[in-house]
RNA sequence: GCGGUCAUAGUCUAGUCUGGUUUAGGACAUCAGCCUGCCACGUUGACGACCCGGGUUCAAAUCCCGGUGACCGCACCA
């Protein structure tokens, strides 16, 4: 009864803490701020760089995956040509009489059971036309609905100053590999399967962002796109992973209405068809692996199927992976799409660039193949000026379907020109083939990182004696090491400051402080989940030992000088433990 | 975008209803001293705020209107 009414949650306390302490805020505060924008501050910036560390050696590095930084502005073709100019609009229409917003699309499926494709394939007259059929009405009070509009969720710019060349802020940094898939398959010297990631800012003008980190306007995100031969789609690497189990929420399960999760081992998985390529499920276990080093259990994460209408236009199965945050409950913090060959067969339609690779088979394939070809004495007198094209036509043509048409009408066709049998001989040619060309297909792990960097201090979070503790994994604290001297006289302060110089020529990230009592400098340290701190005595000055302390456990250990800067490397690389770092006090 | 609630130093907040008693009060944090021999010690001092614009009034942090932003609900989140 005498509880508060509101306890704040964790997110209120972390924001709170991240603006104090500078991890991130609102952006343009002074000018009353804007919604969607979000600055990181000293420590947040860190922070976040550890997660992209963390990040490039859990996926990038084992894979040989190429990371790739490409322009946040693209040109409205390629955004075309990729399906997002018209997927990232809604048509929306207000009620009239209670002025509330809905999307038209939903309402044609939810109320006069139209199919979400046949939905979004209409223009806006059309949907007009069919609400006016259908006697579509506000869901809400079932007033009559007014003008359908566009809302265009991407930033439109234009290009230069005079030019009317329209250009988008990139709405995923996924479109910036596909455009150079090209030169980057050069690189990869022609070989699948090959990843590329590209880490950046992206830009979607969501309708009302609310959520401080968890939604944003401008926003980072890591991309993987991993490019495979769809007719080898296996995962070598699978084995290492197929016992492990997911939380998974299937469309099956999830059509169902429930959404709990059922546990199943990777391999159970796969055979089940929950998820239909190896190598998705790979980066799945590979995902939940990473969240786990960056603090969330596995009994907070669990993947969620997207239902067909639900998914983005690209994908052909998606998976979200979801954890479970104080506040919003399960929230996606990476989406896992199988996007096939649609990008990149969008891009060379569109472009006319060839995305095709080759394939060497193992042993060359021997092929039998029948071959169409002209007969130049018979055509010349017959097509006479046109002789020549019609050979050409004819070396290009199509042998089956011209051996088709001879047999059963007696002619073909090329073009205008009627091809009698004489014209042309048949001969059966066997072929070696060395190899195959295809478009790879793709799978794209699609990491929200403001979300991740998040997480990892919504579950650092803790107390310890009513103080503020981050219990951050070590090698995600922005500051390492702190440096205090226990009194600020009688020279400690120098030895002390000649530590943290070394240490930071050593390549730590580490702090020096000599302000105020020495456990307030403790408290401060843990606060921002500096995992060790090192401090200065009058024992120091004679025998040139330091102490230790642990973040979490607040035990001390005594150490040597000479000794920090190996023992402290090997901490942070997890081949030491703080109780190993020196003698216990 | 709609409806409701709200906006005071770095943070949390008192004051707003009932305009003047306020050079806007406190706590914590920060900074400068003194003190201090290992966990937010004590002490002296300093810095620091009424979201923006308009209106009502002799007088506005306080009342009214508009804007911006936040929170909650609805819608939206491909």
């Amino acid at each position: 009864m005498l509880e508060p009414l509101q306890k704040s949650d964790k997110y209120e306390i972390i924001s709170e803490l991240a603006r104090r302490r500078g991890f991130f805020w609102p952006s343009y505060e002074i000018y009353g701020g804007v919604s969607g924008f979000l600055t990181y501050g000293p420590l947040g910036t860190l922070l976040k760089q550890r997660v992209e560390t963390k990040f490039r050696e859990f996926f990038i590095k084992p894979f040989k995956m190429l990371e790739l930084e490409s322009s946040i502005i693209m040109p409205a073709v390629a955004l075309e040509a990729s399906g997002h100019v018209k997927a990232f609009r809604e048509p929306m229409a207000a009620c009239l009489e209670c002025k509330r917003r809905f999307r038209v699309d939903h309402l044609l499926r939810d109320q006069a059971e139209m199919s979400d494709t046949a939905a979004e394939k209409l223009s806006l007259k059309e949907l007009a036309a069919e609400i006016e059929k259908l006697g579509v009405r506000c869901p809400e009070c079932g007033g009559k609905l007014g003008e359908s509009n566009y809302f265009m969720t991407m930033f439109e710019t234009s290009i230069g100053p005079y030019s009317e060349a329209v250009g988008y802020g990139r709405p995923e940094a996924a479109q910036g590999i596909f455009v150079e898939f090209k030169r980057l398959i050069e690189i990869a010297r022609g070989k699948v399967p090959f990843g590329v990631v590209q880490m950046g800012h992206a830009l979607r003008n969501e309708i009302s962002p609310r959520q401080g980190p968890i939604r944003l306007r401008e926003f980072n995100i890591a991309d993987i796109e991993f490019f495979f031969d769809p007719k080898e789609p296996h995962c070598p690497f699978l084995p290492e992973v197929e016992k492990d189990t997911l939380q998974l929420i299937p469309a099956e399960v999830k059509r169902k209405k429930t959404d709990k999760a059922i546990q199943v081992t990777v391999k159970k998985a796969l055979e089940k068809d929950y998820i239909k390529t190896e190598w998705q499920a790979y980066f799945m276990v590979l995902a939940k692996r990473f969240l786990k080093t960056l603090g969330v259990p596995d009994d907070k994460q669990r993947f969620i199927e997207k239902l067909p209408w639900e998914r983005a236009h690209y994908s052909k199965q998606g998976y979200d992976q979801e954890i479970y945050l104080d506040r919003w409950g399960w929230t996606e913090v990476s989406g896992h799409n199988y996007r096939t060959d649609y990008d990149l067969k969008q891009h060379m339609n569109h472009s006319g660039a060839d995305m095709h690779v080759f394939q060497e088979y193992s042993t060359p394939r021997k092929v039998e193949e029948t071959v169409v070809s002209p007969v130049p004495a018979k055509i010349g007198p017959t097509f006479k000026a046109d002789a020549q094209k019609v050979v050409t036509l004819l070396s290009k043509a199509n042998a089956k379907e011209v051996k088709k048409s001879l047999d059963e009408m007696g002619h073909y066709m090329a073009d205008a020109f009627k091809i009698l049998p004489e014209h042309v001989k048949f001969t059966n040619k066997t072929i070696e083939e060395t190899g195959r060309r295809f478009i790879p297909h793709v799978v794209e792990p699609s990491f929200g990182i403001d979300r991740l960097a998040y997480a990892a201090l919504e579950y650092a979070y803790g107390k310890k004696e009513d103080r503020a503790l981050l219990r951050l994994p070590r090698e995600l604290a922005p500051i390492q090491v702190a440096v205090y001297p226990l009194v600020s006289k009688d020279g400690i302060p120098e030895r002390a400051e000649q530590l943290h110089k070394a240490l930071v020529k050593e390549g730590f990230a580490v702090e020096y402080d000599e302000s105020g009592s020495i456990g307030r400098r403790y408290a401060r340290a843990d606060e921002v989940g500096t995992p060790l701190c090192v401090t200065i005595d009058y024992e120091t000055l004679s025998d040139a030992t330091v102490t230790l302390r642990d973040r979490d456990s607040w035990q001390q250990v005594r150490t040597k000088v000479e000794d920090l800067s190996e023992n402290l490397k090997e901490y942070f690389d997890y081949k030491r433990d703080f109780e190993a770092l020196g003698k216990t006090i």
